[in-house]
DNA sequence: TGTACATCAGTGAACGCGCGTTCACTGATGTAC
DNA sequence: TGTACATCAGTGAACGCGCGTTCACTGATGTAC
């Protein structure tokens, strides 16, 4: 057994935290454009790096993925927690549904996807996490919308956030009517309280 | 001006008859384990068939999933005129919307995708063709459930198949929950009557 | 503050792979007589 | 029914391409003194 010795970790090198914030930065947009298409290589040049370092941050497109959806997410739950102190519980929680969707309408269906599909274990528990995180927020809206339903909001959250991935997905192939999210949004949560001014 | 001379074009070999059939056989199923990215060689490989005859047939992948696309629709549609005469209006769209539901379910997102996205015009009427099939059947459908909103029923429509896809898509994200398509339709169609057994 | 150095991030050419696509050729078969 | 033949479907090796991934090497920098 050959430990490492311990004390605190050496810091992280500022040209590597540099580095990896611009391979995430120019991720997005290749996801943006290419969705699960796109090319590492070009990823790794586009941020001015050579491959073998993208390969040192992230050795799989999922980790990259997993990355900035987590930097997401983070956003998101905030502003979930923000308004649960929003005067209409109506509006707080179709405010916080609209942003879900804008957000998983941003990669080609890849956030989308990730939100829905069962979290990869070899991703650790990073993704699990985010959906923990998200469930927990929507929830929390949730009740305050239906107190009595307490007890089955945590069911019906995990399903609504699913249907809204899924409308927004939709919206992400038809780019060519920019209302269709708002529709689909509205069909979605019919069954939900209405907000009060609409 | 070299004309082709007039009179009946020749019959297509039989040979080449079976070939189609089996090739778009052996796509399906290549569609359904890889989505966009099955491989045209296999499936060529996988009918038997030299590559260059799968090109011949089908010059693009896009044309290969249109033409079964194209299949689906009118089975679809033919099992929507029967629905017509339904004692129950309500449970005749609810039932409807479930099949094409299913059917958008078969193939990783691409069937979903395809039904949603704007059709591509190199792809000739054929998808347009599909679309509209699909929409008319939809409208006579939902008419017969609200007959006073007949005029708005077509755009009502379009957007309850596209939310009825999305609804498929995440189903299929999610293939370990094999009861999340059921709850995802009750969910999409709350704004509709309910059927009356359920 | 200055310096020596161990650590580890960065490099990018090179590799093997499977892909889509082509095309000169072969051969099956529908048609006309 | 039988046959000659023009048509066109089928073939599959070959090509170029871009991909993901590796790894021996270089060099930047955080740390300890």
């Amino acid at each position: 057994m050959t430990d490492s010795p311990p004390g605190r970790p050496r810091q992280m090198r500022t040209d590597a935290r540099k580095n990896r914030e611009r391979l995430l930065n120019v991720a997005r947009a290749a996801f943006a454009e290419h969705g699960s298409h796109a090319s590492l290589n070009k990823i790794a040049q586009g941020a001015g790096v050579g491959s073998g370092t993208l390969y040192r941050h992230f050795p799989t497109l999922q980790s990259l993925l997993v990355a900035i959806i987590t930097d997401d997410v983070e956003a998101l739950c905030s502003k979930g927690r923000a308004l649960l102190t929003h005067p209409s519980p109506a509006e707080a929680l179709h405010d916080w549904l609209r942003d879900v969707a804008v957000h998983a309408t941003t990669m080609r269906g890849l956030v989308a996807s990730q939100m829905i599909a069962e979290p990869d274990p070899r991703e650790g528990a990073a993704l699990a996490a985010c959906h923990e995180a998200i469930r927990t927020t929507g929830s929390s809206l949730l009740a305050r919308v239906n107190p009595s339903g307490a007890a089955t909001a945590d069911t019906r959250i995990t399903d609504l956030l699913t249907l809204v991935n899924a409308a927004a997905w939709a919206s992400e192939q038809a780019p060519y009517d920019k209302e269709l999210l708002n529709r689909l949004l509205v069909l979605a949560t019919s069954s939900l309280p209405s907000p009060p001014n609409q």
